[in-house]
DNA sequence: GGACCAATGATTATCGATTATCGTGAGCGC
DNA sequence: GCGCTCACGATAATCGATAATCATTGGTCC
């Protein structure tokens, strides 16, 4: 079920390019030119230039006229931003599902915490990354409210790309944990503890982040990288060139 | 000051077929066909291509593969939900601002409120919707938020294409003066004040579009619509063509 | 030696034409 | 009549090539 209408050029280009971003083969600042791209995936340059639009408009490339796209650095403050609109938008979610969420959604809810604390207790961040997205989009989703989960959904790929479970210092099991006093919040049909809880859960997150980003980051900003993979194209601008992000990123398809 | 760089024609014609599109000459439901609008323009079909997509991005017009554009036809339901989103990032912001917030910008905030009553007053209920997204606007840079800000402007388009403000049973002072106590607040530094006010504010809001929206476009919706403008493109589907919303709407530039 | 300026190379923006896909309606078998 | 198949027209998607634009480099003048 390869999804809907796998066809399309520059949809596969597209998803193309965002595996080589989040796979590190374009480092954050890296231009990404788009001659070069098509004739290296033996295609046209029409479709690759749609392809750079959309992921311009999913927020990781960045584009000028008649200068070209490239990968968008993540800048610590927009991150930390991310994260308080986010909580935010959460809180709203969580006001608006209250009267209306199923049990079976809840249930849902349930799996899914199950689920990221046997990908914690594994050891598998980014599967565990990935069930966290899913089951915020669970509740964003079980609003109801389309507009809710779009604005939500513009706002997930720069809150996403760079996650913090993945950090060392970070315990896994206990980030995994803390989406319980959401549910059980939910459960309870208590707004005032629910939006308690997602601040907590937030306020958490982007502490864990700031402790990643200036550990771990500030490393790779001050040229100490040593990168594994096969670097396409090495940013020559100011400033050396990032660590891919490989292992910090959770990827899922953004699709309808 | 003609912004930065009139040139790049995707730009142009993204501006022409939004103005277009609110105008009513595109009436909402009707095609927008790439090759004939680039004929018509005098163009080639890539620029076409490209403005659609960037109003697909702006939640203005739907496209489908293979199937081209369409101009999105408003929902009540979803323009209430993005009333309610938009309430709270405005709350949010209120929040965010009240901390930084200077006293120069307070007295734009003032001076706005001012140019809306003006404007409300000589019945140019266009002009106060104009002001009235200026205002918000303002309180949202106000936090220095840029994450913030280009999250409230994506919601912008939507909640704002169909303005209440133009509604014929709606006291315009009345809906100028609503923003006083939001201005209030601010100058109290009371977030709790402020987010009362602001949410009241939305509420009414939303009552007075629910209000015009069951009133003059039901109307239109059962087939009764008796358009002025001359029409480019009739829309054939399923339904009559609606009205187009010329004088309900506030055109501004969304621009970078 | 430094600042201005023109030529140049690289890359995007646009074009005109071709191909792929979809919806539709005519024709055909039942 | 009714459902199905298959051309056909319309239109988006893609292509290959050209024009427009920008950054840079090298040279010249003060």
């Amino acid at each position: 079920m390869p999804s809907i209408s796998r066809d399309v050029l520059s949809d596969q280009v597209e998803e193309h390019l965002l595996q080589a971003i989040l796979d590190g083969r374009y480092p954050p600042g890296s231009r990404i030119v788009e001659t070069r791209v098509a004739r290296d995936l033996g295609v046209s340059q029409a479709p690759v230039r749609e392809a750079l639009r959309d992921l311009e408009a999913l927020g990781v490339v960045e584009i000028t006229s008649f200068r070209g796209a490239s990968v968008r650095r993540p800048d610590k403050t927009e991150l930390l931003e991310a994260y308080g609109v986010r909580a935010e938008l959460e809180v709203l979610a969580a006001r608006l599902a209250l009267s209306r969420i199923s049990d079976e959604a809840l249930h849902e809810l349930q799996v899914l915490i199950d689920e990221m604390r046997m990908s914690a207790a594994t050891g598998d961040r980014h599967a565990e990354a990935l069930v966290d997205v899913r089951f915020h989009a669970r509740l964003v989703a079980a609003t109801g409210n389309g507009t809710l989960e779009r604005v939500w959904r513009y706002l997930l790929p720069v809150a996403r790309t760079y996650i913090t479970l993945a950090a060392p210092g970070v315990d896994a099991v206990a980030a995994a944990d803390l989406h319980r006093p959401i549910l059980d919040a939910l459960q309870m049909r208590d707004p005032e503890l629910a939006a308690a809880s997602i601040r907590r859960h937030f306020q958490a997150a982007g502490a864990a982040f700031e402790a990643t980003f200036t550990q771990g980051f500030s490393m790779a900003a001050t040229g100490a990288a040593a990168s594994g993979g096969s670097a396409i194209d090495r940013v020559p601008g100011p400033g050396p060139a990032m660590e891919p992000m490989t292992d910090l990123i959770a990827v899922d398809n953004p699709g309808p």
